[in-house]
DNA sequence: CGTGACGCTGCAAAGGTTTGCAATGAAGTA
DNA sequence: TACTTCATTGCAAACCTTTGCAGCGTCACG
């Protein structure tokens, strides 16, 4: 009779202490059992097992983190957790993680640049590091936390800071060119958020691949990044009287077609609408969206790796003088930026100034309006990855 | 010069004890200006106040855990965060405990009963409860796992437990009983997860309701509860020669709309479909998918209201001789059942027992084979809540 | 037989915070 | 004046674990 674990409700937590005494060793020695087992005695690390066993024993994490510094826990800050576009980065940390012998803690901030950092602050101590996902919130406020815990930024380019990038800029590229090559000439860019760098890296590339394939590009924003986002801008675009559309994101790609929908424009017939993501979802929708793929798996991979990597280079334990939780000398600032792919499906065909289909035996001429800029690279078109 | 904070990077973990120092005072003084600042001379307040904003100190809530056995942390636990069922369920959580001064992790286990199990382990001492929604492990082990830390059980029913649940059996009755209104005597369930409590409700009271009205029932599945695993059965859809489906989900539902469309059956012409969740999705595919819409949101806040409320009555803090983490005498059990409703949209049409649109001067005669069963309560159909 | 090495274990401090209790001093009451 | 009350603060134990150091016994080697 040690410690009762009384059978039913209720039961009193079972600490180091009690398998120490049940199993007649001391303290630290269970502990060693379980965090250094090769330096007990294989009969005695059996024997506390099996009372641990018992007993029910479970390492109170919590108080080991206390002296190690170290949590074993990672913190994933999403902006957005109803976007289709985290889950998969979500999965494939968590994943990652678990390889590593980590949890991943995730919290949603509901796009509030407030909400952000508050996390950042509640999380510092419990986890060894944190992801941050396409943040809202000010670069300096970013550089600023990441003094209190490890931080790696996604969707984000900030100097000094490990990044993972998606390029999203060659995305936009991409996307304009096959507009362009299809023939259309005067095509809007849905914006984002303000505050998202992905918003302004497109902005940026569109407007570059517009001027250098003829085209005039309109931009339309900032937008919430979600289909009613998207719908609610369909008038406007109607009215500008484009022929072609990228939208900052799925989500907004597919509100924006179902606005359109609702105002009897058709896509791709009148408009066609270009999309960033592939979630899931896009092949789902008619017309099937044709958009931009980002690596979202393989930037929740590789993000985890870099904040574990940087952990482990870094002073391990608070104990000593001091330098606490893993900060500190020479961190990893590597940026790494991840390739997108255009997908073509059913949401994108011929604009005003199409060549006709059949390049040979057309049966009317060639369009004399086109003014077809002379070296535009028209990325894959017609046989591309669709669906 | 007293604890130098070296601005740039490498910061020194600034600690209760340093804010000591800097304003002169006791520790315990510090710690209590900000845990009961009731306690100490305003004055002295003030004073230590700047110095912790000065320090930028931030309570080490793991060490504070530790003594009072409070983390003011939830652990949320999923089965699959991709299934857009569940982000608004986070979300009302996260919020509501937000208002009550928590956090939420959140923490995707892939449909793995074996990741639950190890989840809860994980939490379990840095969290004040967990919430365990859709759970795939078994009842057994929910009860052993809710002797170590407090659970409450969504979308389960787990005698003994606090459990927030949603009407799906009278969801189901409602589908069963719209599609026999529509003139539908062949359906189809489309069972989802072996281990799902929603799967076996739904599938009692739709095959009561069929027999009812009837109806023949025959259950498909089990099936995995995405897109796939909709898809995947198609075939055998139409092979079974039903006029009408109920998935155990929306996501199955529209993966089946997909199946079908790819073996030219149309729906709802050939065959109708609902689904079950009301995901922001089913309003985007088309046809826009009839459904029973379950109360996600309000799901979330009251687990987290049952949740915090269990915590709440139970003993605080880790002291004297123990009782931990608020375990013990009497635990709230309370088990809420939340309405679900029915939402018509374009998925669901007549069936090939219909009676003639217009009931009066109906061009065709009332069909002669409708045994309609008498007393049937057909739900709303014709003006519902179409979208 | 003496010495050193080695394997295993115990001791105790440390990590950052909370909190019951006691001490201090001032104000109020009799 | 003596005694009580009250507000404020300090003291130190406690939470659970890890870990450097030292002790002990055993064994091999010289």
């Amino acid at each position: 009779m040690t410690a009762t674990t009384s059978d039913e409700g209720a039961a009193v937590p079972v600490t180091i202490r009690d398998v120490a005494r049940a199993s007649g060793v001391h303290i630290s020695t269970v502990s060693r059992t379980f965090s250094a087992p090769h330096l007990v005695n294989p009969e005695t690390r059996v024997r506390v097992l099996a009372c641990a066993e018992d007993l029910g024993y479970r390492p109170n994490r919590a108080a080991r983190a206390l002296i190690t510094g170290r949590t074993h826990n990672i913190g994933l800050i999403i902006a957005d957790i109803a976007n289709p576009f985290f889950p998969p980065l979500i999965k494939a940390a968590e994943s990652q993680a678990r390889h590593r012998d980590y949890h991943v803690f995730v919290a949603d901030t509901n796009e509030d640049p407030t909400a952000e950092e508050e996390l950042v602050h509640a999380l510092a101590k419990q986890v060894d590091g944190v992801l941050l996902c396409s943040p809202r919130m000010s670069n300096s406020l970013i550089e600023q936390l990441s003094r209190e815990v490890p931080l790696v930024v996604v969707n984000r380019q900030v100097t000094g800071l490990p990044c993972v990038l998606m390029d999203v800029g060659q995305g936009a590229r991409s996307a304009i060119e096959h507009l362009v090559g299809l023939g259309h000439r005067s095509i809007a860019l849905l914006g984002g958020p303000r505050s998202s760098w992905t918003n302004r890296e497109m902005r940026r590339a569109a407007g570059a691949a517009a001027r250098a394939g003829g085209a005039q590009l309109t931009v339309l924003g900032p937008n919430a990044p979600t289909e009613v986002g998207g719908s609610a801008v369909a008038e406007q675009v109607r009215r500008s009287g484009v022929s072609a559309v990228l939208a900052y994101n799925d989500l907004m790609a597919i509100g924006l077609i179902e606005g359109l929908d609702a105002l009897g424009v058709r896509v791709p017939q009148e408009v066609s609408v270009v999309g960033v993501d592939d979630i899931t979802l896009s092949r789902l929708t008619r017309p099937k969206l044709t958009t931009v793929a980002t690596p979202t798996g393989a930037a929740g991979r590789t993000a985890v790796d870099m904040l574990l990597q940087q952990d482990i280079e870094s002073p391990r334990g608070a104990r000593g003088s001091g330098a606490g939780t893993a900060l500190g000398v020479r961190r990893t600032t590597a940026q790494v930026m991840l390739q997108t792919d255009l997908v073509i499906r059913d949401s994108t065909g011929p604009g005003p100034y199409a060549r006709p289909a059949r390049p040979l035996a057309a049966p009317r001429g060639p369009d004399p309006h086109c003014p077809a800029g002379p070296g535009i690279p028209t990325a894959a078109t017609g046989d591309a990855v669709a669906s």
